[in-house]
RNA sequence: GCCGCGGCAGCUCAGCCUGGUUAGAGCGCCGGCCUGUGGAGCCGGUGGUCCCGGGUUCAAAUCCCGGCCGCGGCCCCA
């Protein structure tokens, strides 16, 4: 056969072995800390039916969203995010437990979008879900737990904490009667930063006020520009009821009225953290409340309030500020130079790992010099030499490949070798 | 989807503007000096569909067109 060589599809990466272990020490790192919160991980299928993005997520989404047909015809996609796929999964079968029911993930999610820095086709979120709760005190521990993180990882001027609420718009567009589909839109213009839009889209009285709001650069301002709308009010409220909360608690943020986000499931607070110095896309996590989301999927009318932190943006923020521990995985790591053949060498070997060792067993048939030269180039710590004088004389030899010193270490005390 | 820059050895790149022997360098890798002792040194070797396709030409890594991929930006998001 002609040999043919496939190109890595645009937007995916290899990940080397370095890398590989920062990004296990970090997976490690999220899933830990949200497990100290009480969230419990799940995961769900790569792919689901296309339809469950398509009711809720939003118009960019969708128009980035991998979707294929498989061989019985089926309208599939591979998940663009993982909030919606959670709540189906709790749908389906999680509703019966204890509520409120606190989730987590880490997944890796696929968009179709051109490729740049931090923006890839497959990339991965860890994230967090709180289903069955509408008080603030759920916004407050989403927000809280995700700048802890950021705050434990990052010098605390690397990044900025905005926080939203989409109650405020979404309540006094219903005051102006106008229904979810142009809220929503209103919402995306808000978002890009399109006003002008705004104006050609909304009524005039409704236009200056929404204008205002966006605007505002003083709690003062968006109350009056939303006075009298009473849903506006309260989710002014609300928010800054969760703003206090969050300063109580030591959680340095600020409010931005015109954080809208792109998906369309969330009715409530939003919030977003960007680390500036990452440039174009600085947003390294967001999430909200989606009060309606649950029920808009077939369950039960349950609140709920979540986030994802984009995990390659925020490992990508610890480069950027050297914040990745050289001896994340302290482990001491040996080569095994087998000079006979001898089944004696897998029994040492396994002796060793038993020590906690990593034991990589020279199994190409090298000669003592290139072994060690190969030891060396690895970055062992130890070489452990089995020849004909070490099977007679009942002792293995062991090397420090740092100091150079070599000592002989009976096989029925071989948990000296760390002394060496 | 749009804009800019790029793609040559495993890696980083020179050569391209001004077409012309056999396409180079450093690093890496393999080996020798050195038959049971690494890191340094010296010597040698290994290395390439010059991204792909088409065009111009007597002749293309080099000029032109298209595509693919990468990087950066816009938009949006994580």
């Amino acid at each position: 056969m002609r040999p043919v060589r496939i190109a890595r599809p645009k937007g995916t990466r290899d990940f080397e072995p370095e890398e590989m272990r920062a990004r296990r020490w970090l997976e490690e790192f999220l899933r830990e800390r949200f497990q100290s919160y009480g969230y419990e991980e799940v995961l769900t299928p790569t792919f689901e039916h296309a339809r469950l993005f398509e009711e809720k997520s939003g118009e960019e989404i969708l128009e980035e969203m991998y979707v294929f047909e498989d061989k019985k015809g089926r309208r599939l996609a591979l998940r663009p995010e993982m909030t919606a796929p959670v709540v189906r999964m709790y749908n389906d079968s999680l509703k019966t437990r204890p509520h409120p029911l606190k989730l987590c993930y880490f997944v890796n999610c696929f968009r179709y979008e051109q490729p740049q820095r931090g923006r890839w086709r497959e990339f991965w979120q860890a994230g967090v879900e709180v289903i069955g709760s509408s008080e603030p005190e759920a916004d407050v521990e989403v927000i809280e737990l995700t700048h802890g993180i950021f705050d434990d990882l990052l010098p605390s001027d690397a990044f900025e904490t905005r926080v939203g609420h989409l109650g405020i718009l979404r309540g006094l567009l219903e005051e102006h009667g106008i229904g979810e589909e142009k809220q929503n839109k209103v919402a995306h213009l808000v978002d890009k930063g399109e006003l002008d839009e705004v104006r050609e889209v909304l009524p005039e009285d409704a236009a200056e006020r929404v204008l205002q709001i966006v605007t505002a650069e003083s709690v003062d301002e968006v109350e009056e520009a939303i006075s009298g709308a009473e849903p506006a009010e309260e989710a002014l409220e609300n928010l800054l009821t969760i703003s206090d909360q969050l300063k109580e608690a030591g959680v340095d943020h600020e409010l931005d009225f015109s954080v809208a986000r792109g998906l369309d499931y969330y009715t409530g607070m939003v919030f977003e953290i960007h680390v500036p110095e990452l440039g174009g896309g600085s947003q390294c996590a967001g999430g909200g409340r989606y009060d309606t989301l649950v029920r808009d999927l077939g369950g039960p009318d349950v609140p709920a309030v979540g986030m994802a932190i984009g995990f390659d943006r925020l490992l990508m923020a610890l480069k950027v500020y050297d914040r990745i521990p050289e001896d994340a995985f302290e482990e001491t790591r040996a080569l095994l130079i087998p000079l006979v053949k001898s089944g004696k060498v897998w029994e040492v070997a396994r002796e060793l790992r038993e020590l906690g060792w990593v034991v990589d067993v020279e199994v190409s048939g090298k000669n003592i010099r290139k072994a060690l030269s190969m030891a060396d180039a690895k970055g062992y710590d130890y070489a452990v030499i089995i020849g004909e004088r070490e099977l007679e004389g009942g002792y293995i030899s062991v090397k420090n490949l740092e100091t150079g010193d070599q000592e002989e270490v009976p096989l029925d005390e071989i948990e000296r070798a760390a002394e060496v």
